[in-house]
DNA sequence: GATGAATGAGCGTTCATTCAT
DNA sequence: TATGAATGAACGCTCATTCAT
């Protein structure tokens, strides 16, 4: 949560040709300042120069801002997306299980502040990029199958509901994590207390699942 | 969360003289225009144009446009609060009390998605203007107190647990609503599936509540 | 030369009317602002503000800008006029009258850096308001006239040459000073030198003395 | 002195590359524009009219309106400076090298009227830009050194004075000529005569010359 | 006479984007 | 592929001036 500035991609050996590498360096940096600026706000020409590279290759790598921003936005949801697939939650018994899932969704929102931001922004604009994206089915999260797969288990078990919408319940641990880091600062501001220290998040994460296990009880 | 776009002022008898009724056209069309394109995208131009008056106005009345996106911030933070110390809760039964709270908390952001959307903007930006506010304090919510009370209340009527941070649970009551709320949009795109219909509004409502009471049982 | 700038009008309790004093303030006021920034530099509203009163007002006793840019113009030749008219150079013998009208020359300056700073900026413009002034005879300097007598009486005395154009050898009295004070932020930078202090001035009236008396030689 | 307006620059082909020509052209228009108008009355969108390119040029190439006068005020500078080393005057008997040096000035006052106008503003704004120059020491004229060496070679010969602070002579000489020029319309006007036909400046400037060669006789 | 609100034109500057090399 | 120059459309803001009271 101390959200630490994205640091500018290496300098390249002037002239070089790469041009992979070239489309990296810029996707991180439109990263970084769309999540710090959002859409609006985002320059092309500081995109260009924390990429190290000249302006035209925004445009000639992606099209205009706008595309860079839906590649932004597509490949952080990939990110997270990588991540949920390697969760392996069919080995450990339904608590357990639901435990580490909902650890999970908030320690990767701590770790990627970015994609937070990103889709803030998003919302902001009624997800009208992410509606265009081609690739929209890729981006459900497995997490939902694996969610309700885990409350059937631990239904079976005796140890969680069966009556809930498993949406809605992926709804309710994705907010409970997302809100406290998306809000944070405005939180912090008002209870005067700050909310982005390691002790207050340790706090949060407890509670978080805590919170959520105590609910699924049937 | 049909987001419906907020109306643009009246159209002001020309020459008539009226600067409080000036000055709220401009607070009400700023509040509208910064929700829709947050802070950066929201032009001055366009604010004159809603609230019907000359754009000078927005520098004789507010000085300037971060001016303007902070009384609207300071005037929505406001609204909340009147009905919040509307809340009467210390009449009803804890988990009655308790229900009411969540259902406030739900149905404000509902009514209000320009209070989700300037919040969102202001977090993008790190509460910057926010904890720039003179009426900081005035805007701590008094429902934390209201919180904290009822849950004292259910502790001794054995109902509620005794043993949590208030604070996190005020976070977490909030965050169930406000993330259904502020990502909408994302939701029902990745999993196509219309999140903002009054059918599945209503769902979530009673799951946002049923969620909450289960997880305070002791 | 240390051109201290001009203290804004006294606080005229409020409401009250005084209609020349209103105009008194506005000619000091504008004096100042146009001598700081020029016509085109100066502000109307600071204007307003240095004279303690309503912007409106300018337009009611003036007219506008320009017509009042005029005012202060006219305001500050009648009063280098009168203090010309007040030299007494009839009494003294024609080195001395010299002399005294020299030195008249470079002290009028030196006390009135808002006369030099005015006329720069009215001759960057042509003269253009000069030469729509109606009372631009008034204006004609009594100093020619007191110089041809003087030279006249210098010359039948054998001290003074009396083959030069009284015009010619103004200017170059005039020049001599005049320079020295329009131009003496630049000369002092260029000379790495401070051409402001009392110790500078004073040398450079003597200076100029001495070379004025010495060129008008037989 | 009849000033003639700064023509603009020639028309470019449309679309042609020649970023040094662009900057020479907005450099050329940003001399004749602040001459005429001074820094604040100058407008951006004139110059880049006069120089025939795109207003945004002058941000590319310069930064800002300000930074551009920088430049055109370190132009002139320059352009007199280059004059001043042409000048041999060592080759000449001390009389007519100071004739020859006296007569410079006045010459090229009346063939830059440009320089005494950017001159002008520059010291009704206390020379605030020049201070900044990075290369203000190169802006110190040789013309005090040449001067000074004239006048000990005269002193030499007997033709000249011995006792004279070589920098107020320089303030003379130029004073004589730039006092003429700078405040020629005022002073046209007050005395009804016009000082800039070619007679009025050919006698001034014979004046001038007379003037201080016999205010340097010892 | 005096005030603060209101207006329209315009100014310096920014920005996404395209051109020429 | 890559670069810096160039462009047109705004944008936030300022200013002289006028209106209504």
């Amino acid at each position: 949560m101390p959200r630490p500035s994205l640091p500018d991609a290496p300098e390249r050996a002037r002239g070089q040709r790469d041009p992979e590498a070239t489309q990296r360096a810029l996707l991180a940096a439109a990263t970084a300042e769309f999540a710090e600026k959002g859409l609006a706000g985002a320059r092309v020409d500081e995109i260009a120069r924390r990429a190290g590279v000249n302006k035209q290759l925004v445009y000639h790598h992606f099209g205009n801002k706008e595309a860079l921003y839906r590649a932004a936005l597509d490949q952080v949801y990939a990110g997270i997306r990588v991540q949920e697939r390697a969760l392996h939650l069919a080995d450990l018994p339904p608590e357990a299980a639901m435990e580490r899932l909902v650890g999970f969704s908030f320690d990767y929102l701590l770790e990627h502040p970015e994609f937070v931001a990103l889709l803030n922004d998003e919302n902001r604009q009624e997800a009208k990029h992410l509606r265009d994206s081609p690739g929209l089915q890729a981006m459900h999260s497995p997490l939902v199958e694996l969610l309700q797969e885990t409350l059937r288990r631990g239904g079976e078990a005796g140890v969680f509901r069966t009556d809930m919408d498993p949406v809605n319940v992926y709804i309710s641990i994705a907010g409970l994590s997302y809100f406290y880091f998306s809000n944070n600062r405005t939180l912090s501001a008002i209870f005067g207390r700050e909310l982005d220290g390691a002790r207050a998040v340790a706090a949060r994460r407890r509670h978080v699942i805590d919170f959520t296990l105590r609910a699924l009880r049937p």
